[in-house]
DNA sequence: TCGGCATGTGTACGCTTGTACGTATGATGC
DNA sequence: GCATCATACGTACAAGCGTACACATGCCGA
């Protein structure tokens, strides 16, 4: 119907590419966290992934999809990381060690993580679909935290990890993994 | 040069209105906390006040000024409640009452203050002049807070409740009063 | 009283957006 | 070989955007 115009300009050598959904979904990560939700766009990510504006529409049936699967690889895999280093901790010690480490490597390391989680959680307080991934990845946490402390602390410390990534991330001075240390061991002392 | 026809159709009742800039200042936070920055727009902010969308440009030199300007005034409010609450504590005990019942009360209790001051998280990790506001707001919550602690426990408890807040708010199962009691009286204790 | 000018209003413009869709292509089963 | 069809590509279109700006209005100082 509105059809297109063959026309013979440049043409692109890729043809067949198998994965690019997945490619398009890590673009789709990448231009979130460097420009925002607001500003992440079809066209955004297509030129983020080198690939034609129609093949967004052809992986994804809106951009509400292209975000929601975003997000949800993100959630998973940060918690993966989460999963893994509590795991790999012997006892209780080990474990205030792990989480000590995760905060101050992986939250406050990854500039591009933490901006992905805190617009995750925007997107997550207006959308149901968002907050059930928020929801499933705050369950893994505290589950993982759970292998080496009673219930009620794994969720008390997991908001304090939380609220310590979060007021460094955004603090002109960024706190020490001193400080994390502190701040963690006065909460399990 | 682009100019306007005359046209003699409807005319606004309204004419002289100071304070308009206020007004519309209030209109772009209920516009954020209800649609989000993304969704925010000079039309949508004129729509929610009630003014036409030439009023905009007149007032303000972009949209991002009325952004800037109505995350500004948030943050402001938000902690005129904290200064407020925790100046009226007597000594330490009641400092702590007055954390939990900030947290349960005015924090939790509200979705809209939620949602904007997450909503200015994601936009200070991009702008300048937001993370500004962001400190400048970090800065006199923990100044309320060495009213009765000392500044390492105050940094530290100011993180906690936001991590409080943060899962809280996105939880399937928030966190009662008494829950926040727990926390905050244990990170004290 | 009245004129100047700050304030308020309506609309046009150029641009970007999400999405739809006609066509091209090449991997795969026969 | 070759027909089929999932995949890939290019482009059109309507809607909505930020912004600019010509014109209207009425407050206030002289």
């Amino acid at each position: 119907m509105t059809g297109a115009t063959p026309s013979p300009g440049r043409r692109r050598p890729r043809r067949h590419d198998p994965g690019r959904r997945d490619r398009l979904i890590d673009a789709a990560l990448t231009v979130i966290a460097e420009r925002g939700v607001a500003r992440t766009t079809h066209r955004e990510i297509a030129r983020a992934a080198d690939v034609p504006l129609g093949s967004m529409t052809y992986h994804f049936a809106s951009l509400e999809e292209v975000l929601a699967e975003a997000f949800t690889r993100h959630a998973d895999a940060v918690a993966r990381v989460f999963d893994e280093r509590l795991a790999a901790a012997a006892d209780r010690d080990a474990a205030a060690e792990a989480v000590i480490a995760l905060v101050s490597d992986d939250l406050l390391g990854s500039r591009r993580d933490f901006v992905l989680s805190v617009e995750l959680y925007v997107a997550a307080a207006r959308d149901p679909a968002l907050r059930a991934v928020t929801q499933a990845w705050m369950a893994r946490s505290r589950r993982a935290l759970e292998r080496h402390f009673d219930p009620t602390t794994a969720r008390e410390l997991d908001a304090l990890i939380e609220g310590l990534v979060l007021h460094s991330a955004l603090s002109t001075d960024p706190m020490t993994p001193e400080q994390i240390r502190h701040a963690v061991h006065r909460f399990l002392r």
